[in-house]
DNA sequence: ACGTAATTAGTACCAACTAATAAAACCAGG
DNA sequence: CCTGGTTTTATTAGTTGGTACTAATTACGT
């Protein structure tokens, strides 16, 4: 059948672009040794825009991501807060957030979760983070979808203390107490 | 003097494009109520290429980014390392890393990067973070430098105890404490 | 050998430019 | 007021990377 070449250069073309969405029509056509008109076609029906839609569409939500992910003071969803007591947070594992070589979660997003969950549940204009005690007990896969639950357990003063406990669906995987101090609106004597 | 206009024009059009990167020269042209020409001289002069190339920069440069923020395996730069025993890398607090409140870099790059060296530090084929300790000692500015050192202090079996300390120009800024557990190549047996 | 699906070819058209050249407008100095 | 330089606008031709459409050709299984 001449169908099913078909379909394995739609699988290869969809692949082609993600490692490289920066391609023309033209220089698909090259790599897949067909004509420029049988790779539009394959776009239409695959619904692939062109390469200066695709070009847009990543900038535009580079602009958003770009804030959002590396720049979000939260990392993870907020689904529930009380301030000044408790929150909790979602955190989906996508591919991006796991080590190559072993599949499992990077440490420091489960940290990212558990502190910017800490630090949005004190009640107080600023704060920042001073001491944290982490523990990870098992490993995360990606496509895991973490809990985070963050209770305040002693204030004094501007130093408050918060534990963080981190659940995939089964069991608690990671948790964290933090001492998070919150920063007064009047200006701070030495500073820089 | 009509050279005033032409400069105001030039301060008002880069700001333009810093907000809203994805106008045409007739939308802009449009805009300052000048000819097309006009935009493309302006542009010419000013060395701001055209609209496509200007989005397939953003989008280049975020497909860096996300790579290299959101999904590498160390965050920082690593500039010297020696397995098994010790590592340095260095950072960068660039304006996406800070809160928007306060200026401060959050706290999660800093353990980031710690805790990515000190894994980079390990000699073993993948290794988890088991627990860690950590301490801020000063809050961190934009555009201070960071540089991390890593120390291997005990070695048992498959756990390591991994010390990082990082300065910035002046003085230590933030310590760590990592346990880290080195995984065999063996098949795990309760792994999901 | 035939019919259908898949591929290729070709045409007209478009947006958003670059490049180059020429004309018009402006503005100031003598 | 006129002249000269700067700035702006207009015009034309050529480029890239496409869309949308039609028509011709090839491939393939039966």
């Amino acid at each position: 059948m001449a169908a099913a070449k078909k379909i394995t250069r739609h699988k290869a073309l969809q692949e082609q672009l993600r490692l490289d969405p920066f391609m023309t029509d033209e220089q698909l056509a090259e790599a897949f040794s067909v004509s420029v008109q049988t790779i539009r076609l394959d776009r239409l029906r695959l619904g692939i825009p062109e390469l200066r839609e695709r070009t847009r569409l990543m900038a535009e939500a580079a602009r958003q991501k770009v804030k959002a992910i590396a720049s979000s003071d939260l990392v993870g969803d907020l689904i529930d807060l009380e301030l000044g007591k408790s929150g909790i947070s979602v955190l989906e594992v996508t591919p991006d957030m796991v080590l190559e070589k072993t599949g499992i979660a990077r440490g420091h997003y489960l940290y990212a979760q558990a502190n910017s969950l800490a630090m949005a549940v004190i009640d107080a204009p600023a704060a920042l983070t001073g001491v944290a005690n982490v523990k990870y007990k098992r490993p995360i896969r990606i496509n895991e979808r973490l809990v985070a639950k963050a209770e305040v357990i002693r204030q004094r003063g501007n130093n408050t203390i918060v534990w963080v406990k981190t659940r995939n669906d089964r069991e608690e995987v990671f948790r964290a107490k933090f001492l998070i101090v919150s920063l007064e609106e009047k200006k701070e004597g030495k500073d820089k």
